[in-house]
RNA sequence: GGGGCUGUAGCUCAGCCGGAUAGAGCGACGGUUUCCUAAACCGUAGGUCGUGGGUUCGAGUCCCGCCAGCCCCGCCA
């Protein structure tokens, strides 16, 4: 209902300067355009939305906040613009407009909504855009090459893929960038450690698993840490990978494929798409970065090291921190490739990706890295203007006992266990509750239902809270049937399509007319999802729009709970179960709005024979 | 020492640009129900919004101090 929004703000406003056109001229000549302050309403009973403009109003004027909304209201009742949308407008309280949208009005709304694949929420590009527009990166996921992926690696992968598929949802050409780690220093030491002890794991495919694999670099690190010969070669072993020598590519190529493949079991199961554009993608641009630093007079050489002091930032003795990023011995770090790569993404086609927002989904602590990183590249002038460089920090995953997460044994998780133990319980759950109710179910059924509800759970409970919390992984919470949780939103998607199989809906839903109080409720709720959506492409939280579907569930619960659709023989109700075309669940079959839905079975819109 | 984040019901969490009596869910207690479904719906109880000041017509929200927890702080990523 933005449509609506900005058109009633409109009024509103225009209502404000004919009701007090000398305040008016007086705030627009401060720079401070009288705002209505129009906002949805807070509460149902005080109807669609509420304006509470009037308030601060009362002092410069000098007048009753009541009065002036009372003013306000007589100009608004003489709009016939105004009147079409919306009925006499009620004061209440100390002085709050409450605005009623017209049944007509939501009816058309609604109507104009029933059989559009976009729900109502406009496309970014839709106003005739000539030209393509840039592309908004989000950069998430990034496991390490040579090691599996963990819980720590869980957050960003499903906050960032929902990100992800809002923009696309919006219409904004959006680049998954996965920049995983397959460069520097770790590689050096995985290489120096196999070619001693299993040198065939870097001549041939699949020499070693993967276990091994990890098992031997945690060798290396562990020798990396106490041996400075180990040190020095491994040192070396990094220039001459980075030195293009053809051996080490080969071994480096190798153990990335390796990785990859099980990387894209996990996306694949949490059906996730990513590009791959590891850090040894900037490797070519790192001394470009430096040499410009150097030409903009940014680069400081201090005990060796050459780096960037920040402006605001100190350390221990008071003085500015500095971003390294060239070691005193000539290597470059991560800040190095983190700097390339803003520069590259913000760049120019064809040396750049061109693009004027990017999105990094990392993990909180690393906000003082950003913000570094951040603010070096806008001093050296690569941040176009108006373009969006965003960190999107998400806090821990903890265990129920409020601490880092760990396997009882003391280990990380795996992220693939932490996924098959989820689907494993929601299976158990499954079982034992068809057991109980005396019901029977063929294995592909039960099998079917468990991988949805078990990874689906995983992915909700992550995006259900507000990501910059700490978040207190907890199987038997995201797995509860009630609750904001997958299976109850699976619930509600699932009874949807039961409704509309059984009535054997078509889409074709003729005028629409509303009477129950629990079919405005719906109505209302399905009219919110355009504003929804450009929050959470504003603020990238999307635990909003999580928020907005478990409501909309239980309004649509609520709705088939005390309305039956399928008994009622006044057309009434007969656009209800033609619902099931409306909403947002699209997402639930992973390729509509967000990942946030759960993957569905049996799509909708393509209902089983009765 | 410096910086960041967090602190809201027994538990897990929402709370948008400052706006009306601070909201959900779980758990507890009580009730209702099933056309559809991978069971729901309704009600009751439960609050010093960590704390002390300040700004404001109005503060959970903004500012300052303090307390507690977590995280980060030069050549790892």
């Amino acid at each position: 209902m933005l449509t609506v929004l900005h058109a009633l703000e409109a009024q509103l406003r225009a209502a404000m300067e004919r009701a007090f056109p000398d305040a008016a001229a007086a705030a627009q000549a401060a720079g401070q355009p009288l705002d209505p302050q129009l906002a949805p309403a807070s509460k149902p009973e005080f109807g669609d939305f509420q304006a509470n403009g009037a308030l601060p109003l009362a002092k410069p004027l000098g007048q009753p906040p009541r009065a002036i909304a009372t003013a306000i209201v007589e100009q608004l009742a003489a709009d016939p613009a105004f009147l079409q949308l919306c009925d006499v407008p009620q004061i209440a309280g100390p002085g709050f407009i409450n605005l009623t949208l017209r049944p007509e009005r939501l009816e058309a709304e609604l109507q104009a909504r029933l059989g559009d694949p976009r729900l109502g929420v406009p496309r970014v590009d839709a106003a005739g855009a000539a030209r393509p527009l840039p592309p908004v990166i989000v950069d998430f996921s990034s496991p390490n090459i040579a090691k599996e992926m963990h819980v720590g690696h869980l957050r960003s992968t499903i906050i960032g893929d929902a990100l992800a598929r809002v923009l696309e949802f919006r219409g904004h050409p959006v680049l998954r960038l996965n920049h995983v780690g397959d460069w520097g220093t770790q590689f050096g030491m995985l290489i120096t450690h196999l070619k001693q002890v299993a040198p065939e794991a870097l001549t041939t495919a699949d020499a070693v698993d993967l276990g091994d694999l990890v098992a031997f670099y945690r060798q290396a690190k562990a020798r990396f840490d106490d041996d400075e010969a180990f040190q020095t070669s491994s040192r070396e072993e990094v220039v001459k990978l980075q030195g293009g020598d053809p051996v080490s590519l080969k071994a480096w190529g190798l153990l990335c494929d390796q990785s990859r493949r099980e990387f894209q079991k996990i996306y694949d199961r949490l059906d996730i798409r990513l590009s791959e554009r590891g850090e040894s993608f900037y490797n070519p641009y790192l001394e470009g970065v430096v040499a410009d630093l150097d030409a903009s007079g940014l680069l400081v050489t201090d005990d060796g090291a050459r780096c960037v002091f920040l402006e605001g930032v100190t350390g221990k003795d008071g003085k500015p921190l500095p971003v390294i990023v060239q070691k005193s011995d000539g290597g470059f770090n991560y800040a190095t490739t983190d700097l390339a790569a803003i520069r590259y993404r913000f760049g120019a086609v064809p040396d750049g990706d061109g693009a004027r927002r990017v999105i990094y989904v990392t993990d909180a602590g690393q906000a003082s890295h950003f913000a570094g990183v951040f603010q070096v590249a806008r001093r050296a002038g690569w941040i176009p203007a108006g373009a969006r460089l965003e960190h999107v920090p998400f806090g821990l995953v903890q265990g129920e006992d409020g601490k880092k997460l760990k396997t009882r044994a003391g280990d990380t998780v795996r992220l693939r266990d932490l996924l098959d133990e989820a689907v494993e319980r929601a299976e158990a759950d499954l079982r034992r509750r068809l057991a109980e109710e005396d019901r029977s179910e063929d294995e592909a059924f039960i099998v079917q239902v468990a991988t949805t509800v078990g990874l689906a759970a995983v992915k909700y409970a992550d995006l259900s809270t507000n990501r910059i919390t700490n978040y207190q992984f907890s199987f038997d919470r995201m797995l509860a049937l009630t609750g904001n949780t997958a299976p109850y939103l699976l619930y509600a998607v699932v009874r949807i399509a039961g409704i509309a199989r059984k009535a054997g809906a078509d889409s074709e839903a003729g005028a629409v007319h509303f009477s129950e109080p629990q079919e405005w409720a719906l109505v209302r709720e399905l009219l919110k999802l355009d504003g929804v959506i450009a929050e959470v492409e504003e603020e990238l939280l999307p635990n909003r729009l999580c928020t907005y579907l478990f409501e909309l569930s239980q309004v649509f619960n609520r709705f088939y709970d005390q309305v039956p659709v399928l008994k009622a023989e006044e057309p009434a109700s007969s656009w209800a179960w033609g619902c099931w075309a409306f909403p947002p669940w699209s997402g639930c079959d992973g390729r509509g709005v967000v990942a946030a839905v759960p993957h569905a079975p049996g799509p909708p819109h393509a209902p089983a024979t009765p």
